[in-house]
DNA sequence: GAGTCAAGTCATCGATTGATGACTTGGACC
DNA sequence: GGTCCAAGTCATCAATCGATGACTTGACTC
């Protein structure tokens, strides 16, 4: 998108400016849908170097696609009661910050047709989101309800980042907490929020 | 995928067959990542017939993606106030019977890095979804709730069809349908349902 | 300044894509 | 059986794709 400026010989900055053009990318169009040429158009440099730094356009998609090298955040760190907060936010969150493009999932939503995509995407959310949410349940249907929560948080990235649904896409997380600490109380069996959505005082 | 047999020149015929394998193959894979000739040999049938009768790849694919002339359910008609389950329905349904592939909307979905693919998305899912169950909402953010419900249904789809997430996959709709309905009165704010998921019993 | 090595450039490959148009063939009609 | 038109076939186009390897250029050391 953005024609970075000439730079001095500089591998490493070369690399980063193909993986930052990647991420923009893949997350905006998808796999299929982004060539090579693109993205070396974009971190202005040649697609030859594409070859010769991550080894084909595959594994240069796997390097932009995959959060856990995502030095700001990590989804299961810090406290522990927190958690479906945090993963909240990072359903909301638009991109990586410094970078143009879309969320980090749109890259594996939008490529889930080619069959190692969808298994990525799988794994990333059965550990980020599902792993997770099943610990906070002590019910039946524990795996039930945690893919229903992880369902949820996929599809308000998915509103936001695909779909571009109005509302959704100009809220920020507070607006959007108060509705769904109420929902994760009822789809994990944790008791319910002090604070409540403007429809008047929650149940006591 | 399955080898149509033999079939007599009928015009008729051939655009139905072509159609069908169109739609199983953009559900499963997008619109980049099927190609004509390949829906061409599902069908049993010469890649040029798509030109001849479609006139192109896209118009083939608009065709194959709109689910307003699915003959057995229209997302809109009916009773007036089981939308939220009618809608839980739509988002269950796993592939237009009769015919492999996936949900109807993961076409748009996987497609949805192209412009044309992502306005189609959002106008079904203004009209379909977003619609009807705003007006079920009297209550302030009237848009948002609906859409944080519609964020939901989508969600559900893209972890059963794309993500494959292993427990929403295999639940019929039964299995869904006491949390789906706590959830939508907590976001509609409609009165609860009777009936409550098995964690012992309702909040009076 | 000569030598050296990595960073970056360039031409080009084979495969595949969507699309076109001339061609052949089947079947209904008189 | 001859005619005719639509259904279906075939060869092929231009464009684009990912990928390769030989080449040039810059920056550093001695």
């Amino acid at each position: 998108m953005s024609q970075a400026p000439r730079r001095t010989r500089d591998r490493a900055a070369t690399e980063a400016a193909l993986l930052a053009a990647a991420r923009a990318r893949f997350t905006l169009g998808g796999y299929d849908a982004t060539s090579v040429r693109d993205i070396a158009r974009d971190a202005g440099v040649d697609p030859a170097l594409i070859f010769r730094y991550f080894g084909s356009k595959e594994r240069l998609f796997e390097r932009a696609a995959q959060t856990v090298d995502d030095e700001h955040e990590a989804p299961s760190d810090g406290g522990a009661e927190d958690v479906p907060t945090r993963l909240l936010h990072a359903a909301m969150r638009q991109a990586a910050p410094g970078s143009a493009g879309g969320h980090p999932l749109a890259a594996l939503l939008l490529s889930s047709g080619r069959p190692e995509c969808r298994e990525q995407l799988n794994a990333q959310l059965s550990h980020d989101y599902v792993h997770a949410l099943e610990q906070l349940v002590d019910l039946p249907d524990r795996e039930l309800r945690a893919e229903l929560l992880t369902a949820w948080l996929l599809g308000i990235t998915v509103a936001r980042s695909l779909a571009r649904t109005p509302a959704l896409s100009e809220a920020c997380v507070d607006d959007i907490s108060p509705y769904f600490e109420r929902v994760a109380a009822v789809l994990l069996g944790t008791p319910a929020p002090v604070a409540a959505p403007p429809d008047g005082p929650a149940a006591p």
